[in-house]
DNA sequence: ACCTCATATCAAAAATTATTGATATGAGGT
DNA sequence: ACCTCATATCAATAATTTTTGATATGAGGT
C-alpha cells in the first residue's frame, strides 16, 4: 500500500538510528569523504554505504562524486524540509474539535 | 551500550511509523480519547496502546487520565523540543573543517 | 589491458520493531 | 463483593531494519 505517510516516515527513519546520528554529527564539521567517515566510525564499509544511502534518500544529506570518492554533507534544503515537516505534523489544526467523549 | 544518541533517536523513532503519523494527524484536531482513536484507525486495541506508549515516551504526545479513559493530545513542549533537536542535529558547527581529503 | 582503490550491491544472519490474541489491572457502577 | 468497561501488559509471531562478509562496479593509474 502506498500512502502519503510513507514519504513522511522516510525522513524520520533516516534520523532514528544511532549510527546515522553519529554520521550527522561528523558532517556538522563540514563535508567529508566516505573514507574519512569510515575511519571515524566503528563500522564496516558496506555498513557505512547502507547508512549513507538512507541519509541521502531522505534528503537530509547530499552526496557529491569526485572520481572514485564520494563526499557527503548535510543538505541545508533537506534539513529545512525535515524541520517544516516536523512542524506541520505536530501543529494543531486551526479549528480544534472539542473532546466531548468519555467524560465522567 | 548507553549513549546520548539513544535519547535522540527516541524522538524520531516515534515519528518514523505510519500508524503513529496517522495518530498524530488525528490528534491535530485536538485532544482525543483512546476509544475515539481506536474507531478512527484500522488497528487493534493493544496495538493502539503500544503506539501511544511510544508517542508519549518520546514526549511528542501527552496523556491525561480521566477515570477509566485515557485522553491524548500533542504536546506543545515536546514538539518544540523535537524541532530544536532536529535543528541542532542538522546545523553545521560554527567552525567548519576543510575537506582536504581525497582530491584529484 | 590490467591492476588497484573507493564505494555500491547482494545475500544471509542477527537484531529490532510491530502486530495479534490472550490475559491482567484498575476504575466506576450495581 | 461483583460485574463491566477501558486500557495496559504479556507472549508469540510476523515484518522490517541493521549488520556482516563476499562480490560487483567503475574510476584512475601503469
Amino acid at each position: 500500500m502506498i500512502s502519503t505517510y510513507d514519504n513522511y516516515t522516510k525522513v524520520f527513519k533516516a534520523l532514528c538510528d544511532e549510527q546515522r546520528l553519529r554520521i550527522l554529527e561528523l558532517l556538522r564539521d563540514g563535508e567529508k569523504c566516505a573514507c574519512v567517515l569510515l575511519e571515524q566510525l566503528d563500522i564496516g564499509q558496506s555498513g557505512l554505504s547502507y547508512h549513507m544511502k538512507k541519509l541521502v534518500d531522505s534528503g537530509v544529506v547530499e552526496s557529491r562524486q569526485d572520481g572514485k570518492w564520494t563526499h557527503y554533507k548535510i543538505s541545508e534544503k533537506g534539513s529545512a524540509y525535515a524541520g517544516e515537516l516536523l512542524k506541520k505534523l505536530t501543529t494543531p489544526n486551526s479549528v480544534i474539535e472539542e473532546n466531548n467523549c468519555c467524560k465522567r
